[in-house]
DNA sequence: GTAACCAGTATCATGGAGTATACCAAACTA
DNA sequence: TAGTTTGGTATACTCCATGATACTGGTTAC
């Protein structure tokens, strides 16, 4: 029970951290969408600035969240793409969209 | 499909703003776990200080995230507790736990 | 040939989240 | 009655994530 607990915490603080920060979860939202491109995922995100999509963008390649690839040859140079590891986030970001709906859904419904 | 995505992405951004910050979301778990005191809550979270838990269940309070109850006469004389609110993170909290714990498998096993 | 678009980088500024540390009054407890 | 626990507050500091703004070198569209 105790043990349980702390790993649980762990847990999610561990979660927090590679989702921390507020844009993680909305680009790679935006890229598991069909976003691939900068500035089509710069503009999917209401808020972001260049300066930090590309440095998310940077750290999240390092962290194995997404892929980056450049092919002068390719009809798309510049090419980002979820990774498996990234996907497994799946079922979380789902929740955190239903939670975020049905609050919005609320505060209309109470004003 | 357009509209749907900026919806998502609002919702997601909404989430993130409610459970912002390091320490809202270890704390919750604490809460709906059994903790109810604030030395008790204190405890339960590793590397958290006096203030700023105090700072958050000020602020979770105005949230209507939790509730705090004050009685003299109880055996207990301060209390927090979830609210129903609270509780509708319940599945967002759980699959944050469950990404957590198996990620730290994954980690294991690779290493 | 110029205007717009792509994929970024460079610099500078700043607010507030988080840390560190100490302290308090009341209650309980040995 | 001295020590510990409880539920916090006060003050001071730090730093880093984010914001604002501007710029660049290459490519495509008109």
């Amino acid at each position: 029970m105790e043990r349980n607990q702390k790993e649980e915490v762990q847990a999610l603080q561990d979660t927090l951290h590679v989702l921390g920060g507020k844009w993680r979860l909305p680009i790679i939202n935006s890229i598991c969408n069909g976003n691939h491109r900068f500035r089509e995922i710069e503009r999917s995100i209401p808020g972001i600035t260049t300066r930090m999509l590309s440095r998310e963008l940077k750290e999240m390649e390092l962290n194995m969240l997404i892929k980056r690839t450049e092919d002068r040859d390719a009809e798309i140079q510049v090419k980002y793409e979820s990774t498996p590891y990234c996907k497994s986030f799946g079922p979380v970001i789902e929740e955190m969209i239903k939670w975020g709906k049905s609050h919005r859904e609320e505060i209309i419904r109470n004003s």
